[in-house]
DNA sequence: ATCCGGATCGCCT
DNA sequence: GGCGATCCGGATG
Protein backbone atom coordinates (compact mmCIF):
# COMPACT_ATOMS: atom_id res chain seq x y z
CA UNK A 1 0.00 0.00 0.00
CA UNK A 2 3.39 2.26 -0.52
CA UNK A 3 3.14 3.11 -4.14
CA UNK A 4 5.98 5.55 -5.57
CA UNK A 5 2.98 8.18 -5.74
CA UNK A 6 2.81 7.94 -2.40
CA UNK A 7 6.42 8.30 -1.33
CA UNK A 8 6.95 10.99 -3.94
CA UNK A 9 4.51 13.14 -2.52
CA UNK A 10 5.72 12.56 1.03
CA UNK A 11 9.43 13.53 0.08
CA UNK A 12 7.85 16.96 -1.59
CA UNK A 13 6.08 17.52 1.38
CA UNK A 14 9.02 17.28 3.28
CA UNK A 15 11.67 19.01 1.10
CA UNK A 16 12.89 22.93 1.95
CA UNK A 17 10.97 26.16 0.90
CA UNK A 18 12.91 27.74 -2.36
CA UNK A 19 15.32 30.67 -0.89
CA UNK A 20 14.02 34.22 -1.58
CA UNK A 21 17.44 34.23 -4.01
CA UNK A 22 14.86 31.80 -6.14
CA UNK A 23 13.11 34.81 -6.92
CA UNK A 24 15.62 37.16 -7.05
CA UNK A 25 15.48 36.76 -10.74
CA UNK A 26 14.28 37.37 -14.19
CA UNK A 27 11.01 36.72 -13.58
CA UNK A 28 10.96 34.96 -16.92
CA UNK A 29 13.28 32.22 -15.44
CA UNK A 30 11.11 32.23 -11.98
CA UNK A 31 8.19 31.38 -14.12
CA UNK A 32 10.03 28.87 -15.97
CA UNK A 33 11.21 27.22 -12.93
CA UNK A 34 8.16 27.11 -10.74
CA UNK A 35 7.19 24.54 -12.59
CA UNK A 36 7.47 21.41 -10.58
CA UNK A 37 7.48 23.35 -7.48
CA UNK A 38 5.41 22.03 -4.43
CA UNK A 39 2.35 25.07 -3.20
CA UNK A 40 1.42 24.43 0.29
CA UNK A 41 -1.15 25.69 2.33
CA UNK A 42 -2.00 24.93 5.80
CA UNK A 43 -4.77 25.85 8.41
CA UNK A 44 -7.48 24.64 10.81
CA UNK A 45 -9.21 22.50 8.71
CA UNK A 46 -5.60 20.56 7.86
CA UNK A 47 -2.53 20.78 5.16
CA UNK A 48 -3.43 21.59 1.28
CA UNK A 49 -0.65 20.97 -0.75
CA UNK A 50 0.23 20.55 -5.04
CA UNK A 51 2.33 20.50 -7.66
CA UNK A 52 2.80 23.59 -9.74
CA UNK A 53 1.83 22.54 -13.83
CA UNK A 54 1.11 25.92 -14.81
CA UNK A 55 2.39 29.31 -14.31
CA UNK A 56 2.51 32.98 -16.14
CA UNK A 57 5.21 35.95 -15.95
CA UNK A 58 3.72 39.36 -15.23
CA UNK A 59 6.93 41.69 -15.75
CA UNK A 60 6.89 45.40 -14.42
CA UNK A 61 5.39 49.03 -15.23
CA UNK A 62 5.90 48.68 -18.74
CA UNK A 63 4.04 45.44 -19.15
CA UNK A 64 0.58 46.25 -20.27
CA UNK A 65 -1.10 43.34 -18.95
CA UNK A 66 0.57 43.45 -15.55
CA UNK A 67 -1.22 45.30 -12.71
CA UNK A 68 1.97 47.32 -11.87
CA UNK A 69 1.58 48.79 -15.26
CA UNK A 70 -1.01 51.36 -13.49
CA UNK A 71 1.57 52.23 -11.07
CA UNK A 72 2.39 52.10 -7.63
CA UNK A 73 -1.30 51.82 -5.13
CA UNK A 74 -2.65 50.29 -2.45
CA UNK A 75 -3.34 47.35 -4.79
CA UNK A 76 -0.28 46.71 -6.76
CA UNK A 77 2.35 47.62 -3.35
CA UNK A 78 2.90 44.15 -2.78
CA UNK A 79 4.74 43.85 -6.04
CA UNK A 80 7.19 46.35 -5.24
CA UNK A 81 7.98 44.21 -1.95
CA UNK A 82 10.66 41.80 -1.13
CA UNK A 83 10.86 38.70 -3.67
CA UNK A 84 9.77 35.90 -2.50
CA UNK A 85 6.63 37.42 -0.91
CA UNK A 86 2.83 36.24 -2.18
CA UNK A 87 0.59 38.59 -3.68
CA UNK A 88 -2.65 37.53 -3.48
CA UNK A 89 -5.52 39.83 -5.39
CA UNK A 90 -9.13 39.48 -5.97
CA UNK A 91 -10.42 39.57 -9.27
CA UNK A 92 -14.36 39.67 -10.80
CA UNK A 93 -15.94 40.08 -7.25
CA UNK A 94 -15.40 36.30 -6.43
CA UNK A 95 -12.13 35.03 -6.87
CA UNK A 96 -8.53 35.06 -5.49
CA UNK A 97 -4.73 34.41 -7.10
CA UNK A 98 -2.07 33.93 -6.31
CA UNK A 99 1.31 35.15 -7.30
CA UNK A 100 5.00 35.23 -5.92
CA UNK A 101 6.96 38.46 -6.43
CA UNK A 102 10.40 38.16 -8.44
CA UNK A 103 13.34 40.43 -9.24
CA UNK A 104 14.11 42.97 -6.26
CA UNK A 105 12.46 45.50 -3.95
CA UNK A 106 10.96 48.28 -6.43
CA UNK A 107 10.79 46.20 -9.27
CA UNK A 108 6.90 45.12 -9.72
CA UNK A 109 6.92 41.87 -11.09
CA UNK A 110 5.73 38.42 -10.11
CA UNK A 111 4.93 34.86 -11.01
CA UNK A 112 1.05 34.06 -11.52
CA UNK A 113 0.41 30.28 -10.38
CA UNK A 114 -2.59 29.24 -12.77
CA UNK A 115 -2.83 25.13 -12.12
CA UNK A 116 -1.58 22.56 -9.54
CA UNK A 117 -1.83 19.24 -9.31
CA UNK A 118 -3.05 18.09 -5.88
CA UNK A 119 -0.66 16.06 -3.51
CA UNK A 120 -1.68 16.34 -0.42
CA UNK A 121 -5.37 17.37 1.47
CA UNK A 122 -7.34 15.96 -1.39
CA UNK A 123 -9.97 15.41 0.49
CA UNK A 124 -10.09 18.68 2.02
CA UNK A 125 -10.11 20.14 -1.38
CA UNK A 126 -12.76 18.14 -2.62
CA UNK A 127 -15.14 19.75 0.02
CA UNK A 128 -14.17 23.12 -0.65
CA UNK A 129 -15.08 22.81 -4.10
CA UNK A 130 -18.15 20.90 -3.92
CA UNK A 131 -19.03 21.86 -7.93
CA UNK A 132 -15.81 19.77 -9.33
CA UNK A 133 -17.54 17.12 -11.06
CA UNK A 134 -13.65 15.28 -11.18
CA UNK A 135 -10.32 15.50 -9.18
CA UNK A 136 -9.24 17.72 -12.24
CA UNK A 137 -11.17 20.40 -11.65
CA UNK A 138 -10.06 20.89 -8.13
CA UNK A 139 -6.92 23.07 -9.21
CA UNK A 140 -7.00 23.66 -12.87
CA UNK A 141 -7.03 27.19 -12.64
CA UNK A 142 -5.61 30.27 -10.69
CA UNK A 143 -9.07 31.13 -8.76
CA UNK A 144 -10.16 27.54 -8.31
CA UNK A 145 -6.74 26.78 -6.77
CA UNK A 146 -6.83 29.31 -4.32
CA UNK A 147 -10.60 28.13 -3.12
CA UNK A 148 -9.06 24.59 -3.14
CA UNK A 149 -6.08 25.55 -0.92
CA UNK A 150 -8.04 28.15 1.10
CA UNK A 151 -5.56 30.69 -0.42
CA UNK A 152 -7.32 34.73 -0.17
CA UNK A 153 -6.30 37.86 1.12
CA UNK A 154 -5.37 36.47 4.49
CA UNK A 155 -2.28 35.75 2.78
CA UNK A 156 -1.30 38.89 0.95
CA UNK A 157 2.45 39.90 1.31
CA UNK A 158 3.02 36.66 3.33
CA UNK A 159 6.75 34.96 2.75
CA UNK A 160 6.36 32.10 0.68
CA UNK A 161 9.13 30.51 2.96
CA UNK A 162 7.15 29.48 5.77
CA UNK A 163 3.80 28.68 6.56
CA UNK A 164 1.05 29.03 6.60
CA UNK A 165 1.51 29.33 2.66
CA UNK A 166 4.94 28.27 1.03
CA UNK A 167 6.44 26.87 -1.89
CA UNK A 168 8.62 23.74 -1.47
CA UNK A 169 11.46 22.44 -3.94
CA UNK A 170 9.95 19.93 -6.17
CA UNK A 171 11.25 17.58 -9.15
CA UNK A 172 12.50 19.82 -11.71
CA UNK A 173 10.51 19.34 -14.76
CA UNK A 174 13.18 19.06 -17.79
CA UNK A 175 12.99 21.21 -21.26
CA UNK A 176 11.45 18.85 -23.29
CA UNK A 177 8.49 18.58 -21.26
CA UNK A 178 8.14 22.38 -20.56
CA UNK A 179 5.82 24.01 -23.29
CA UNK A 180 4.61 27.94 -23.68
CA UNK A 181 2.43 29.82 -25.01
CA UNK A 182 0.61 33.49 -24.43
CA UNK A 183 -1.26 34.43 -21.59
CA UNK A 184 -4.57 33.55 -20.59
CA UNK A 185 -7.36 36.15 -20.36
CA UNK A 186 -4.78 38.72 -21.62
CA UNK A 187 -5.81 41.16 -24.89
CA UNK A 188 -3.24 43.19 -24.66
CA UNK A 189 0.41 42.54 -24.27
CA UNK A 190 -0.26 39.23 -26.40
CA UNK A 191 3.68 39.09 -27.41
CA UNK A 192 5.53 37.68 -26.00
CA UNK A 193 4.65 34.02 -25.01
CA UNK A 194 4.59 34.43 -20.97
CA UNK A 195 2.87 31.54 -19.76
CA UNK A 196 4.63 27.75 -18.84
CA UNK A 197 3.09 24.67 -18.61
CA UNK A 198 4.03 20.97 -18.30
CA UNK A 199 2.88 19.04 -21.47
CA UNK A 200 0.57 16.87 -21.63
CA UNK A 201 -0.13 17.56 -18.03
CA UNK A 202 -4.38 16.81 -17.53
CA UNK A 203 -4.43 19.39 -14.54
CA UNK A 204 -3.20 22.11 -16.96
CA UNK A 205 -5.95 24.89 -17.10
CA UNK A 206 -6.54 24.85 -20.66
CA UNK A 207 -5.56 21.62 -22.08
CA UNK A 208 -3.68 22.32 -25.72
CA UNK A 209 -4.25 18.66 -26.62
CA UNK A 210 -7.40 19.15 -28.03
CA UNK A 211 -8.99 21.16 -30.74
CA UNK A 212 -7.84 24.24 -33.38
CA UNK A 213 -6.00 25.96 -30.03
CA UNK A 214 -3.49 23.02 -30.23
CA UNK A 215 -0.69 24.22 -32.86
CA UNK A 216 -1.40 27.67 -31.18
CA UNK A 217 -1.01 26.95 -28.26
CA UNK A 218 1.82 24.51 -27.91
CA UNK A 219 4.95 25.41 -28.54
CA UNK A 220 8.05 23.27 -26.62
CA UNK A 221 10.90 24.96 -25.27
CA UNK A 222 13.42 22.36 -26.73
C1' DA B 1 -15.96 21.84 -29.10
C1' DT B 2 -16.98 26.79 -28.90
C1' DC B 3 -19.46 30.84 -27.64
C1' DC B 4 -22.05 33.61 -24.46
C1' DG B 5 -23.96 35.77 -20.41
C1' DG B 6 -24.30 36.17 -15.41
C1' DA B 7 -22.33 36.50 -10.86
C1' DT B 8 -20.15 40.25 -8.05
C1' DC B 9 -17.17 44.15 -6.41
C1' DG B 10 -12.72 46.55 -5.76
C1' DC B 11 -10.00 49.40 -8.46
C1' DC B 12 -8.67 52.96 -11.62
C1' DT B 13 -10.24 56.49 -15.19
C1' DG C 1 -18.85 54.41 -14.71
C1' DG C 2 -16.59 50.47 -16.65
C1' DC C 3 -13.70 46.77 -16.54
C1' DG C 4 -11.12 42.96 -15.17
C1' DA C 5 -4.49 37.86 -14.75
C1' DT C 6 -12.21 33.87 -13.54
C1' DC C 7 -15.55 30.29 -13.30
C1' DC C 8 -19.83 28.06 -14.39
C1' DG C 9 -23.84 26.66 -16.76
C1' DG C 10 -26.57 26.76 -20.82
C1' DA C 11 -27.18 27.22 -25.87
C1' DT C 12 -25.55 26.27 -30.32
C1' DG C 13 -22.98 23.56 -34.38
Amino acid sequence: MRSAAARTARRLAEAEPLPASFYSRATEDVARDLLGAVLECRGPQGVTAGRIVETEAYLGEDDLACHAAAGRTGRTEPLYGAPGIAYVYFVYGMYWCVNAVTREVGQPSAVLIRALEPLAGVELMRRRRPGAKSDVQLTNGPGKLCLALDIDGRHNRHSLQRPPLLIRAGEPVPDNRVARSPRIGVAKAVEPPLRWFVEDNPFVSRAPGHGASRLRARRRLT
